[in-house]
DNA sequence: CGGTATCCTAGCCGATACTG
DNA sequence: CAGTATCGGCTAGGATACCG
């Protein structure tokens, strides 16, 4: 992940792309309300009003926009039922499962540790 | 992950405690640079300047500001050789090390799925 | 209900300069 | 070399209002 040095031949421009690429999506889904919207969904499917109220402190906005994000990089499907009133449902690709793993990790480790993390901080803060 | 909804008995006041901590370690680690920072320092001990050539495009405000986070948080550790010129070195502590298995299973996503995202995307821009 | 657009503000972040 | 402080532009993101 960490990035490389490429020379300027042109063998080395699309590696210099697949990095820039690979940086541009780190820098999309290392975003909380991203991560925690794919924790959220996990194996369900959830209606976006679901999405909204299962995701704590998410703002109508952010929510579309990483919804959007999401869906963009395919990591989410969007059905839309043309009903009235409308209903959209979102649920991870194969992609955004693989990807809810990483997701997991991070948030065992938060719980492992959050004792750790406490004292740490007292000790710091003083 | 996801947030729970508690009562206001007492008992339940340090549950919404922890949940709110956890909650803003999500946040502090769900960024950009920090993992970054992670991922650059590895197995590895490494010098501020180090860091800041190893973290492509990292500002000297947002390395110091990131690493000040991280160590609060007891995921690194600073050492400091009294030296003229000073020599600051830093190396993840074993929340760190472990945290960085999270990091390493989504870069490791990253790249195995750039195919699948590059063609998302240009499906969706269409 | 879900989405888009508009405004408006807090704070992020880069640039710069200064200490030990 | 590493860290802190200050200033200023800019954008992330909340609130609100309005469409299909």
């Amino acid at each position: 992940m960490v990035t490389k040095q490429f020379g300027d031949s042109p063998e080395e421009a699309d590696l210099r792309r697949a990095d820039s690429l690979a940086r541009e999506i780190f820098s999309d889904i290392a975003n909380k309300w991203a991560l925690l919207i794919i924790e959220a969904l996990g194996e369900r499917t959830l209606r976006f009003s679901e999405l909204r109220d299962e995701v704590e402190g998410v703002s109508h906005k952010m929510l579309t926009q990483n919804l959007r994000m999401l869906e963009r990089n395919g990591m989410v499907e969007r059905t839309v039922h043309p009903t009235v009133p409308p209903r959209v449902e979102y649920t991870l690709t194969e992609p955004g499962r693989a990807l809810r793993k990483a997701v997991d990790v991070m948030c065992d480790w938060t719980h492992r540790y959050l004792g750790h993390i406490e004292t740490a901080r007292s000790r710091f803060d003083s």
